[in-house]
DNA sequence: CCACACTTATGACACAAGTCATGAACACGA
DNA sequence: TCGTGTTCATGACTTGTGTCATAAGTGTGG
């Protein structure tokens, strides 16, 4: 999997948020969609950021015309870019900061109790497998 | 707790990094040290990024000379600045995705699974008064 | 075929953050 | 007091991102 972690600014991600939910857009799709995403912008604001993201290969514009705007990076690669960021500056390397914080931040529900209950225990599982490799190689 | 959420690009957090880890620093100090936080700049820069955090009221300088720049905002505030915006814009409003790339992103330590255990223990503390307490208000 | 509406390109400005050279201000020992 | 080393202020430039007006291109219905 080639999947390098990637950081974007707070506006690229505005974007990304609207293209990973919605998909490939034209620019007017784009600029109209917009609303529910960030601060409204001009159409030609909308060209400009778009286009932009392009030029970085963070979304590919189609050959067609209009041409369609669509995510080139996954949200997940770029969940993973901004929290290993924040891992390394706001918690000494450390997630168990982190997730405190994003538990403690907020009142959880059973259902996400639930699921994180078992991200744990599949956390605990691989940890375990690598203990033990790692005693016989 | 007059605890506001804060945001600051990603090279005032270095600065910040640093300010937490060791305490109020003169700008020689806080040069020298730097090495261990961010790419090292010139005597200069540094005095600028201090400034400009001192400006923004992130960072306090001293009245003496030479004078020393602390944080003025914790380390607790930041984070709960940019995951409140992860979890918005790359979470989907929910904490699940995110704990789950934080996880699943590395191998944890049998003492990281204790502590990562006791945190939902205590957010399943919370969840449940907060549901009991409102079926009777 | 051509005018109009839609699409795309160009170019310009703003602002935040980073970078640093250089000169002014200061403070202390000789 | 004076000079020298430290500290601080000033001002200039760069880059990335955001913002948009307006010009150029394109395709279609009349």
């Amino acid at each position: 999997m080639g999947r390098r972690a990637i950081r974007v600014a707070a506006g690229e991600l505005e974007i990304l948020g609207m293209l990973w939910a919605r998909g490939p857009l034209t620019i007017r799709e784009a600029h109209e969609a917009f609303g529910a995403y960030g601060a409204p912008v001009s159409y030609p604001t909308m060209q400009t950021r778009l286009n932009r993201l392009a030029e970085k290969g963070l979304v590919v514009r189609s050959a067609d015309r209009p041409a369609r705007y669509g995510a080139a990076v996954s949200r997940e690669q770029v969940t993973i870019g901004h929290l290993r960021e924040l891992v390394a500056k706001l918690g000494r390397g450390d997630v168990v900061p982190l997730v405190a914080r994003l538990l403690g931040d907020r009142t959880l529900t059973e259902e996400q109790i639930v699921r994180l209950r078992e991200l744990l225990e599949q956390a605990q599982q691989r940890s375990e497998s690598a203990r033990i490799s790692r005693r016989k190689p």
